[in-house]
DNA sequence: ATTTTACTAGACGATCAGTCTATAATTCAG
DNA sequence: CTGAATTATAGACTGATCGTCTAGTAAAAT
């Protein structure tokens, strides 16, 4: 990103090539990597297949990363930061009651999932099946993001109590980690089923399991 | 398999190299497939790899199997075999209660889970997860796979109701998809996490949910 | 014109699934 | 015993694709 000061006295050279709108090429073959990334696995999926989809040369690949591994965390970067938002725009819906929020995220997974044919999962659980393939430097950033979801949906469970849908006797903490642990199970299945019908299932298990 | 008359009257030329104690070139290969597919996905497992490392020529292989599809068909195929007979190991030991032997499972999967230094995971999950690049012929087959479980834990269930463990309005069949959908996320989290945590977390969660 | 930087074409060696030809091993028929 | 028949082993080979790298061109500054 160039600061104030190099737009002011800019450096020689040709300029990177960057816009405001965000859809500069490293940008674009992030995105294309995330498309990748939630349907393919790390390893099948090619840098070709990716550069081509957005018709960047491949010469320009080690122009913007440095290898495929540096590509990666880049990606699930990205990943991150939409899915966190993703994520808060359901579970900060002041409107609905805390519960009902995490119906509705559940609820706009089931739609996405439907929308591409059951072939698009979690980038984060396709990553996780495969951790054992992929360098070191991934597992660190997956667990991280893990541990940010659960908090997420801990802070909504904790909103929760304070409404009087949850027991004040309930560990947040510990059901919002068993509630991510069986989701990206639940993914997994939907994608295998050709169906929604898994995750509606484990979210139904999930909220009746609740102590009231 | 030759049958009897077969063996009475056998064919001409070598017959089939076929030892009793099972280990026969073909299911070597298996086995070493087996192996890789709980370690590795299926699209990132070299068939030289499977080869090499029980010392088989790569011309063999095309003189057992058709290819790929059919080397991972058979690779399912036995995986399941001994996966059933494990769960049944558990499930039908009548000297623990229903839901005890149900514990006795996860607490069996956790040793092994660790012995293997958090690498190999649930063959079935693993080709669940990248169910999206493999022969659609594999969906069926792992469908197929998950609904056995399930049957399997559901009749445990069933007696755990007989046995007052479990209360008589529980949907055992429902309890135990859930139980299956969710299970294979707390797998992929244990090798994520490199820990066995996720599996006992999960199992407990799912305890103390059940309707007593 | 020259320097600096941004970007790209194409080659490289490795590895992939799968094919092919050759031959060793074993058994039965005559 | 000989030779045909069949199973099994052996590995070179093909064509495609993989991640990576180098040597270059394009563009904008001095």
């Amino acid at each position: 990103m160039p600061t104030i000061a190099s737009i002011n006295k800019p450096r020689r050279g040709r300029p990177p090539k960057v816009s405001p709108a965000g859809d500069n090429t490293r940008a674009i073959l992030i995105r294309s990597g995330v498309e990748a990334l939630t349907e393919n696995s790390f390893v099948s999926a090619g840098i070709e297949g990716i550069l081509k989809k957005v018709g960047v040369p491949k010469g320009s690949f080690y122009h913007y990363f440095k290898n495929k591994e540096d590509f990666g965390l880049a990606v699930i970067d990205e990943y991150a930061k939409y899915f966190a938002e993703k994520l808060d725009s359901h579970l900060l819906d002041q409107q609905k009651s805390p519960l009902k929020r995490l119906e509705s995220f559940v609820n706009s997974t089931e739609k996405s999932i439907k929308k591409y044919n059951y072939k698009r999962g979690c980038l984060v659980g396709n990553l996780g099946q495969e951790i054992g393939l992929l360098p070191d430097s991934f597992r660190e950033s997956l667990q991280g993001i893990f541990l940010n979801w659960q908090q997420r949906v801990c802070t909504c469970l904790e909103e929760a109590q304070i409404e009087g849908e949850l027991s004040r006797d309930a560990n947040c903490k510990q059901l919002a980690e068993f509630f991510w642990i069986g989701w990206e199970g639940a993914v997994m299945r939907a994608k295998l089923m050709q169906s929604a019908d898994p995750l509606s299932l484990y979210f139904h298990g999930f909220i009746t399991a609740l102590p009231k």
